[in-house]
DNA sequence: ACAAAGTAGTCAGACACTCTGACCATATTG
DNA sequence: CAATATGGTCAGAGTGTCTGACTACTTTGT
């Protein structure tokens, strides 16, 4: 993939990965440890009111299994909690805990000031520019937009 | 970090995605199997004229350690060799087979259609601000630039 | 109402990837 | 030429990931 003109892609995942590192990176020094990266992820991805497992498997991309390997990960360090779904007595709801929600906190204040910094180098104009095209470009990109 | 207003990085992040497993999947069609992601974006890194463990490690970011075990996989796999480095005794230059190239030029073929598909869907005026805007981005996001 | 099919989740087992730490061989530097 | 740095390997441990098989509950079609 690495060529004298770089995909698209690529220069994405370059974007990307540096934030994630920096987020990650930042969340470990604040004192969220313990936990890793696959984790991180998944946890990103639980919703305000609760997830189901098979929905966050779904929306990380990773089989049933191995979300609830991470969910279990994620429950023993006291990121999430596990509640019955009203609706569906088969399921269990996946949601933060409270210190699920302060690690989510903190990393919402990284994410924020990424973005502040790219703005300032980019312009504004160009920044609203790139996220405009990318979030056209979900559409036909992301299965679960 | 999924909100109502998904960050910057995230919508990278699903491109980037999209693209990745798109490429993959061809690749494995076209009867390059027994090859992993993580083998595959090693294997990405691959210069021309053959690369060092430790700058593909680095490239990377990972660690030489695992480096070394995917450039066995790589190997054993046939996409690979590796030659001494003339420069440098201590060294082997890792560089595509025959094979590999083959692997390579296929994988190309996908990115180009993908990059075809986006500037049909974005506009040649919009993809264009976009690479522009990632492409300077990169200058302080990517350590390996 | 109820049988058939589908969905949510778990358990078990295997494999791949990744890291840290310790080490060897060759290069570079003072 | 001794000290230090760099390229790479070996060993061992932990984590993440998958496939397959299973249980329990829900939805659907008659």
């Amino acid at each position: 993939m690495a060529d004298d003109e770089p995909n698209t892609a690529l220069l994405m995942f370059v974007g990307y990965r540096y934030a994630e590192d920096r987020i990650f990176r930042s969340m470990v020094e604040a004192g969220f440890d313990e936990l890793t990266l696959p984790q991180a992820r998944l946890f990103a991805r639980v919703q305000e009111g609760g997830t189901r497992l098979t929905d966050l498997a779904d929306a990380a991309q990773v089989t049933k299994q191995t979300a609830g390997y991470l969910v279990e990960q994620l429950e023993r360090a006291g990121y999430v909690e596990r509640v019955a779904d009203p609706a569906d007595a088969r399921a269990r709801l996946v949601r933060a805990s409270a210190r699920g929600e302060e690690a989510r906190a903190a990393a919402r204040v990284v994410e924020r000031q990424i973005e502040d910094e790219w703005t300032a180098y980019l312009g504004v104009r160009r920044m609203r520019a790139l996220r405009e095209a990318l979030t056209l470009l979900r559409e036909v990109t992301d299965p679960f937009a």
